[in-house]
RNA sequence: GGGCGGUUAGCUCAGUCGGGAGAGCGCCUGCCUUACAAGCAGGAGGUCGCGUGUUCGAGCCACGCACCGCCCACCA
C-alpha cells in the first residue's frame, strides 16, 4: 500500500464494479421497506455543472446510508428532452449554418433535433457515475420514450375532459426569435437604458391636451384610451371626454382607473390593450378594442399603415418624428428600466394577445396547498416551505402551449370547422360534427407538463406497475430554489391529481454555489466552474465531501479549499488503515474493548454516528461531514490510534481485534460521503461478509460513554502539559495514555508554567467575581450557576496541579 | 417596491439554551517521529457590519440603518 492514496483508477474501478455487480439494483419485489428518491432529469444534452455535483452528493449520501440500513432503495435516473433549450440549441446550430428552422421544414427540424442528441445527448450521465452516484442506471427513462408519451397524452386527455384545459384568447410573453408563446416563469429581466418620452394628447374638443408617459412611442398607434387615477386632482375634470391620439388621430376616451400610478411619469398613461400586459386587463375590464400593430416576428403589421414592416426601433422614429412636427413632443429623458428576456434567446418578449391553450389551476393546486399546509410534503429550509407555499397559492392559470417543434405535440386534432377533438390516438373523426378532415393541432407542451410526471411516469403510469405499487408515494426529492414553481409544485399537484397521493414527503432544497468571488457561477459569465475538474485533480470522494461542506447556507462560495480538505481527509483514512492493516496481521474484527481508549472510541463512534444521523435526517450535511472530519482526525487518528500503537505493536489481541473493529465502524459511517476510499480500504480487510456499500450500517450501542470522560481528563492534561510543561495527576490507565500520546512528541516546557498559571489565575478570578455577583447568582438559572461554580473548582485544581 | 439569505481571524465558514470568540486553509516557529510532510507539535492574528434598546450579562433577542447575494413584481 502507498504511503499516499491516490484515487485514479480506484474510483472508476469501484463504479464499474458496484454497476456490474447490481448492487444499485432496486426490485420491487423486494419485500424490505422501500426508500426512493426522485432525482431531477438533467436536460439530455447538457453537462453536470456545480449545482447538479452538489445535488447527486447530497442525494446519493442519503441513498447510501439508506441502503446500508436495509431499505429497497430506488434513486431513479433519466433525462428530460427540455423542450425549448434543446429547440433552442438546434436552432442556433442552424443559424451558424445560415439557416432557420422554416428553411428545414418541422419533420427535418425534428429529426435534426434527434441527430443532435444522437451526438451530444447522454453524456452528463457518464459524469453521474463517475461523481459515484449510485443510481439504477438499467432503470435510465427520456420523457422522450413512447411510454412516457402514451403518459403525457394520457394526462392531457384526463385534464381536458375534467374541463381543467381550456383554450382562450389573451396577452401572453411572445417571444418573436422562437415565435412561441412563454410563461411568466421563462423569462428573465434585465435593466437596459431606455427613453422616457413624453407626449401631448390634444383633447378632442380642442380645449387643451393631456401628457403621457410612453417607452415605447411606436405603440401609440395602437391606443385605445388614456387612463388616469381615480383620485387623480389633476385630472379630474378630463375623466369621460376624449382626446385624440397622435399619428393615427382617433378619438378615444380618458378612464379612471386605480390601477394607474400616480406618481409615475405625468399619473396618465397610454392604454395599449394589444401590447401591454397592464393595458390588456384595462381594456378587458373598461371594455375598450383590443388593436394589435406589432406582428409575431416583432415587425409592425398591416395595421400599422405607413409603418408596416418597420422595425419597432424604426417605427418609434418615425412616430417620434410625426410628433416633433404636430409639436406634441414634450421631451424625452434618459430611462433606466427592467425588460423581459426570453431566457434563451434573449429576445425581447413582446407581449401580444394570442389563442393558446390553458390548464386552470384552481381545483389542482387546492389539494396540493392543502398537503403543504399539512406538511405531507415539507420543504427544507422552512424559508423555501414558505416560499413554496405561497406561489403555488398564488400561480395563474398556466399557458401549456408553445409554437416551437420539439415537444409532445398536443394530443389534439382540429376540423375544418375549428372543433377541437381531444384523443390519446388519434380520432377517425371529429368528435363534435363527424367530418374526418382532421388536422393535429402543430402546438407542443411547455416541457414542465411532462416534467410534472417524472415521479410516477418513470414507473410505468398509467399502467399499474409492480414499481408504482412498491415506490410511489416517495419520499424525498433534491432540487435548487430556481424550480420550485416549475416542477416541484406541479409535480405535487399531478401526483395528487392523478395518484391520489404527494410524490414525495420531503424536498430538500439544496445551497446555490456561487463562484469564489461571490458571483453567480454562469458559462456566459465566465465565472462557471467545471466539477469535473475538481473531480480529476482531488477524486469524486474529496469533491463530494467539498460540495456538502461547503453548502452550509442559501448561497455560498465555491471554495476549493473545502474540496482539499475532503482529499486530506481520503489520505488520513488511507494511512490509519494502512497502521491498523500492518499491525494486525493475521487478527479478525472484534470489539473486545479491553483499555480505556479503546471503550472510549467505541463511545465516539457511536455519539458520531448518531450525530451524522440526526443531522443527514434533518438535511444538514455541512455539519454531518464536519462531524465525521472530527471523528477520524481528532478522535480516531490523534488519540486513539496513537494511544493503542505501543499494544498493536506488543502484539496485544484485544487491541488488535478491536482496531479492526473500529475500523470497520468508522469506513461505514464515511462510506456515504465517500464511498470510493471506503470501499478501497474494506476490500483490504480480513473477514469482510459483503462489499461495503451493501455491508450493514452499525447498530449504536451506547455501552461505554461513561469512559468518555476519563479520556476527557487525560485530554485536559494533555493541554496543560503541552501549555506548561507540567502533568496532572492521572490514574494508572489514564497516565498510560497520557504516556503514549503525549510523551512522545518533543514538548518544552519553557518557562510556560508561569504563563499558565496567570491564563488559569484570570480564569479563576472572573468566575469568583460571577459568582459573588448577588445578581447573578439570583437572577440567573441554577444550572447556569452550578457550572460555573463546577469551572471554577476545575480551575483551581488545575491550579494546585501546577504547583506553587 | 416585496420576500428570503448573508455581513464573525488574511480567505472560506462554524458558533445549539443569552454566560469561556472557534475550525479548516493561509502565515510564523520547531520537527523527515517505523500510518500519514496531503504529517506532527507550538504560535501570531478578531471593534463579531453600524446604531439604539432589553438583560446582572448580547456574536446570539427586539427595533432601526448600511452593504452584498438570490428570487419575485404590470411604475407605462
Amino acid at each position: 500500500m502507498e504511503s499516499r492514496y491516490s484515487p485514479d483508477g480506484v474510483e472508476e474501478r469501484w463504479q464499474r464494479s458496484w454497476e456490474e455487480e447490481g448492487l444499485y439494483a432496486a426490485d420491487a419485489d423486494d419485500p424490505r421497506e422501500a426508500f426512493t428518491i426522485a432525482h431531477p432529469p438533467p436536460n439530455v444534452t447538457g453537462d453536470l455543472h456545480m449545482g447538479h455535483a452538489l445535488q447527486l452528493s447530497l442525494a446519493d449520501t442519503i441513498v447510501r446510508m439508506k441502503r446500508m440500513q436495509g431499505y429497497n432503495v430506488l434513486f431513479q435516473p433519466g433525462f428530460d428532452h427540455a423542450g425549448i433549450a434543446t429547440h433552442n440549441a438546434v436552432e442556433r446550430h442552424l443559424a451558424a449554418e445560415g439557416l432557420t428552422r422554416w428553411d428545414l421544414g418541422r419533420e427535418a427540424f425534428v429529426e435534426r433535433v434527434w441527430e443532435w442528441l444522437r451526438e451530444y445527448g447522454g453524456k452528463i450521465m457518464l459524469q453521474f457515475r463517475r461523481i459515484g452516484a449510485s443510481l439504477d442506471y438499467r432503470r435510465e427513462r427520456f420523457t422522450m420514450d413512447d411510454a412516457y408519451v402514451r403518459a403525457v397524452n394520457h394526462f392531457f386527455v384526463h385534464l381536458y375532459r375534467k374541463g381543467y384545459i381550456y383554450r382562450a384568447s389573451r396577452i401572453v410573453n411572445w417571444c418573436p426569435f422562437h415565435r412561441t408563446a412563454l410563461s411568466d416563469l421563462e423569462l428573465e429581466h434585465e435593466d437596459v437604458d431606455d427613453a422616457l418620452t413624453y407626449v401631448r394628447y390634444p383633447l378632442a374638443d380642442g380645449d387643451g391636451h393631456v401628457t403621457i408617459a410612453t417607452v415605447r412611442p411606436a405603440t401609440i398607434l395602437a391606443d385605445v384610451a388614456v387612463a388616469v387615477h381615480p383620485a387623480d386632482e389633476r385630472y379630474q375634470h378630463l375623466v369621460g371626454r376624449e382626446v385624440v391620439v397622435p399619428v393615427v388621430e382617433r378619438r378615444v376616451p380618458v378612464i379612471a382607473d386605480e390601477r394607474v400610478e400616480i406618481e409615475f411619469g405625468t399619473g396618465a398613461l397610454k392604454v395599449t390593450p394589444g401590447h401591454d400586459p397592464l393595458d390588456y386587463e384595462l381594456g378587458r375590464d373598461h371594455g375598450l378594442p383590443e388593436l394589435t400593430v406589432i406582428g409575431p416576428d416583432g415587425l409592425m403589421n398591416s395595421d400599422a399603415g405607413p409603418l408596416a414592416g418597420l422595425t419597432q426601433q424604426d417605427a418609434d422614429e418615425r412616430v417620434l418624428q410625426w410628433l416633433r412636427d404636430h409639436d406634441q413632443l414634450e421631451r424625452r429623458e434618459p430611462y433606466r428600466h427592467a425588460v423581459a428576456l426570453c431566457e434563451r434567446c434573449k429576445t425581447r418578449i413582446e407581449p401580444l394577445i394570442s389563442l393558446q391553450w390553458w390548464c386552470r389551476m384552481e381545483e389542482l393546486k387546492r389539494p396540493a396547498l392543502q398537503a403543504l399546509r399539512e406538511r405531507r410534503v415539507t420543504y427544507h429550509p422552512e424559508s423555501q416551505h414558505r416560499f413554496a407555499f405561497d406561489s403555488l397559492e398564488h400561480a395563474p392559470d398556466w399557458n401549456i402551449s408553445r409554437q416551437i417543434w420539439w415537444g409532445h405535440q398536443l394530443p389534439l386534432w382540429e376540423c375544418p370547422d375549428g372543433h377541437a377533438t381531444v384523443a390519446e390516438t388519434e380520432p377517425d373523426s371529429c368528435a363534435e360534427c363527424g367530418s374526418r378532415e382532421l388536422v393535429r393541432s402543430q402546438d407542443v407542451l411547455d416541457t414542465w407538463f411532462s416534467s410534472a410526471l417524472w415521479p410516477f411516469a418513470t414507473l410505468g403510469w398509467p399502467e399499474e406497475t409492480a414499481d408504482l405499487r412498491t415506490f410511489y408515494p416517495g419520499d424525498l426529492n433534491t432540487t435548487d430554489r430556481g424550480i420550485i414553481r416549475l416542477w416541484e409544485n406541479r409535480m405535487i399537484f399531478s401526483g395528487l391529481e392523478l395518484m391520489g397521493e404527494v410524490p414525495f414527503s420531503d424536498v430538500v432544497i439544496h445551497a446555490t454555489v456561487n463562484a469564489p468571488d461571490g458571483r453567480r457561477m454562469s458559462k456566459s459569465l465566465g465565472t462557471g466552474l467545471d466539477p469535473m475538474e475538481q473531480i480529476e485533480r482531488h477524486g469524486a470522494d474529496a469533491t463530494r465531501y467539498g460540495l456538502m461542506k461547503m453548502a452550509s447556507t442559501q448561497d455560498v462560495r465555491f471554495s476549493a479549499g473545502a474540496i482539499e480538505e475532503g482529499g486530506k481527509l481520503a489520505n488520513k483514512l488511507w494511512n490509519v488503515s494502512r497502521l491498523i492493516l500492518q499491525a494486525t496481521e493475521g487478527a479478525r474484527p472484534a470489539e473486545r474493548p479491553a483499555a480505556l481508549e479503546e471503550r472510549w472510541i467505541l463511545a465516539r463512534l457511536t455519539a458520531t454516528q448518531r450525530d451524522v444521523e440526526r443531522l443527514v435526517g434533518g438535511f444538514d450535511f455541512s455539519h454531518a461531514v464536519a462531524e465525521l472530519y472530527r471523528l477520524t482526525f481528532d478522535d480516531f487518528c490523534d488519540w486513539y490510534a496513537e494511544a493503542i500503537k505501543p499494544r498493536l505493536y506488543a502484539g496485544d489481541e484485544d487491541a488488535r481485534a478491536t482496531a479492526l473493529a473500529a475500523l470497520e465502524r468508522l469506513l461505514k459511517l464515511l462510506h456515504p460521503v465517500m464511498p470510493h476510499v471506503t470501499e478501497e480500504i474494506w476490500s483490504n480487510l480480513p473477514d469482510r461478509q459483503s462489499r461495503l456499500i451493501v455491508a450493514a450500517w452499525p447498530q449504536a450501542e451506547d455501552r461505554y460513554s461513561g469512559d468518555a470522560t476519563a479520556l476527557e481528563r487525560v485530554q485536559d492534561a494533555a493541554e496543560m502539559f503541552r501549555r506548561s510543561g507540567v502533568p496532572m495527576n492521572l490514574g494508572d490507565e489514564e497516565r498510560r495514555i497520557f504516556e503514549a500520546v503525549v510523551r512522545p512528541e518533543k514538548m518544552r516546557a519553557n518557562g510556560n508554567v508561569e504563563l499558565e498559571r496567570a491564563r488559569l489565575a484570570k480564569e479563576v478570578e472572573r468566575a469568583e467575581r460571577m459568582l459573588s455577583n448577588k445578581s447573578f447568582t439570583g437572577r440567573a438559572p441554577a444550572d447556569v450557576v452550578a457550572a460555573e461554580r463546577e469551572k471554577l473548582e476545575r480551575y483551581r485544581r488545575q491550579l494546585d496541579a501546577l504547583g506553587s
